[in-house]
DNA sequence: GAAACCCTAAGGCAATTTCT
DNA sequence: AGAAATTGCCTTAGGGTTTC
């Protein structure tokens, strides 16, 4: 109506277009499914940056202007986690997968529930949201204590700025998941640096945990990074994973479509088996899949041991494999006095990074006399050492 | 080029749990 | 009880990225 146009008040506008840029941006990055173009979009955004900038007193931390900017926090605070951000224990193949199930099922009885989740090859990050407004993103670090990389993580459109009261949620609680680099986006990403006459990144892994941690958020903002969420806490109404990753995405959080509940171990390795074949289909990297035992009874049953949850497990892909040949083998001396013998190869690139030093505690072949006898030693990817 | 992080893996060894 | 397996903790180390 035109009329209700020219007596509209900046106030209520600027309402309006929040709530529908929220609502675009959710479908845009959340959604994969745009309703509007590109130019409509931007339209609204330029439209209610210039309210705002014709009336400052308008503008809020959490208006989608606000991605970016802020004060440029010069260094990264230490947070310290409400609880831990536990790793998980790995298995890599049939074997160990079917201890675990024994294990579980050794503990709460035959009637387990699991649920499967992708293994994103990303970095963990923590979201704190308190009244509705995200206040603090975090990385990992050791666990206990990690990075503010809140200006940073703002700049990521699939990373709700406010969220909706919902019933069973305290005023305070905390979102983790995985961000990651999307291959398009990172094959896009080198082309413009190729073009600018810059040096690659090697992979999205790095170049992702590497953009998160610029100083200058407008760089990270350029960077098009993506995140999946996968644990509440407190988990409010939820009884299980399967209603945590529910209720993540109602509450407009990008949650990993391809999750599954299984009801046996069976399910469990088909599932893994269907994702290796299909793995380089996705449009981000996988390092395997995550299950865990959906329902928090049995999770509370069966506990933590020290660093990991003993009701889940990472079931990684087999590592991929590579030979090179050993030019030369030197020992050196720890701090403590311990040697340690290392293989200088030719560079070999293996898992997307160039390997050239290998530690050989582990496949180090040693014959009766002390002397090493392979020829060529077998890597899994880089840092497998 | 160095330092500080990120993520990952393995070895050594002691303590603890489980099995026989 | 004694042996074997598992767990827990710490150390060393690899490649990568960014900032200074």
């Amino acid at each position: 109506m035109s009329k209700r146009k020219k007596t509209v008040d900046p106030a209520v506008r600027v309402d309006e277009l929040r709530e529908l840029i929220r609502r675009h941006e959710h479908a845009y990055y959340v959604l994969d499914e745009p309703e509007i173009s590109d130019a409509e979009y931007d339209a609204l955004f330029i439209e209610l940056r210039q309210v705002e900038e014709a009336r400052p007193d308008l503008i809020s931390p959490d208006s989608p202007t606000q991605r970016v900017g802020g004060e440029a926090s010069d260094q990264f605070a230490k947070v310290r986690h409400r609880s831990p951000m536990l790793s998980l224990q790995n298995a890599f193949d049939e074997s160990e997968i079917r201890a675990f199930d024994k294990r579980v099922r050794g503990a709460v009885g035959d009637k387990v529930t699991y649920c499967a989740e992708l293994k994103i090859d990303g970095l963990a990050i923590s979201l704190t949201y308190a009244k509705g407004r995200l206040q603090r993103a975090a990385t990992r670090g050791d666990g206990t204590v990690g990075e503010d990389v809140t200006a940073n993580i703002r700049t990521i459109r699939s990373v709700p700025l406010t969220i909706e009261p919902r019933a069973g949620l305290p005023d305070v609680f905390e979102v983790r998941g995985e961000v990651y680099f999307p291959i398009v986006a990172f094959e896009k990403l080198n082309r413009e640096m190729e073009a600018a006459g810059k040096a690659r990144f090697v992979n999205p892994r790095n170049t992702a945990a590497g953009s998160v941690r610029q100083i200058d958020p407008n760089v990270t903002a350029s960077r098009d990074l993506q995140t999946f969420m996968y644990m509440l806490d407190p988990a409010g109404h939820t009884r299980s994973q399967w209603d945590v990753l529910s209720a993540l995405e109602q509450m407009g959080f990008r949650v990993n479509k391809h999750r599954r509940r299984l009801h046996s171990i069976e399910e469990v390795m088909e599932y893994h088996s269907e994702w290796q074949r299909h793995r380089h289909d996705l449009e981000y990297e996988i390092d395997g899949m995550v299950v865990k035992v959906d329902d928090f009874g049995q999770q509370l049953e069966l506990g933590f041991v020290a660093r990991s949850p003993r009701w889940a497990i990472a079931f990684k892909y087999a590592p991929e494999q590579a030979e090179t040949e050993v030019e030369e083998i030197a020992c050196y001396v720890g701090r403590t006095g311990v040697l340690t013998p290392v293989a200088h190869l030719k560079p070999v690139i293996v898992g997307g990074v160039t390997v050239r030093n290998v530690t050989m505690h582990n496949e180090a072949q040693v014959n009766e006399k002390g002397v090493y006898v392979g020829a060529r030693v077998v890597i899994h990817r880089a840092g497998d050492v």
